[in-house]
DNA sequence: AAATTAAAAGAGTTTAATATCTTTTAATGG
DNA sequence: CCATTAAAAGATATTAAACTCTTTTAATTT
């Protein structure tokens, strides 16, 4: 569904969205651990998504990433473009060069609803509203 | 969504079966050339199919790829599982360890609804469905 | 039986995703 | 301004997916 750089950006952003609520930094080894994710690895799709600017960062001691109040509004969507890019949005699922209405493959009507559902599912949720989820104690970035 | 191998074999199916109507056999530069896909990468995935009985083969002069009214009861998840194994599945969206009910990830309500739908989708659509749709010259193996 | 055909099998290459390690830059605190 | 901290950047390594090429096996046709 996602790479493993997706998911990994997910799960970060989710992490940090939800150690911002009081102004604080989050390092990227504090992020690793609490995602379960290749500390490295996950470094470099901060840096990513650094440079986008959906979310923020600064050096130094009791430095990280952090998220301002307007962070908090990045949709799934945001995030899963920024690293997947829009091949969710474009690509055939069954490769065809382009999917469209004019030269689609058998499966493309059958697919068209739960892309659409997809796409709609991953615009209408924000950072944002995974705190609350959290906070519950039902969710979990990881598990062991 | 899915792996190449799995486009590529789904197109394959299709192809076949469309071809086996009149019991003909089609060979693997057939295949390759009706599907846009590369010619020996999609020899392996025949074959992988063939061990699994979701088509038959015959060698030698005039020897190809077959299905019989059976194989044509093929659904789009048996091609699937073939091929790509259960994690759409079992997987979880963000690549926790497990999904889960008792361990969710943040995403897995939002994701519950819409994995139902297309395991629904793919369980309910057989090879043999897509034959009138080929037929009816609205849908595409390849474009170009 | 020999020649031919086409899939099966095996082995190898290329490419892209994933992951790790090292060096540099920028910020802070003493 | 020096030492420390932590992200940014750069470079390298590993793995798996995607793709290609060669040889073998099993049919058919003559
Ligand atoms: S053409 Fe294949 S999904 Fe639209
Ligand atoms: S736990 Fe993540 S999708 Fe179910």
């Amino acid at each position: 569904m996602f790479s493993k750089s997706c998911e990994y950006a997910i799960k970060a952003m989710i992490f940090i969205a939800q150690k911002s609520k009081d102004e604080a930094r989050v390092g990227i080894k504090e992020i690793a651990k609490g995602t379960d994710s290749p500390e490295h690895f996950v470094a470099k799709i901060m840096q990513d998504l650094s440079r986008r600017k959906l979310v923020h960062s600064v050096k130094g001691p009791n430095g990280g990433f952090y998220m301002d109040h307007f962070d908090l509004k990045t949709s799934l969507a945001d995030i899963v473009k920024a690293i997947d890019g829009d091949s969710i949005y474009k690509d055939c699922v069954l490769g065809l060069k382009a999917c469209s209405e004019k030269n689609p493959c058998p499966v493309h009507n059958e697919f068209k609803e739960i892309k659409k559902n997809l796409i709609m599912m991953i615009e209408d949720n924000t950072i944002g509203d995974f705190n609350e989820k959290l906070d519950s104690g039902k969710f979990f970035l990881r598990n062991k």
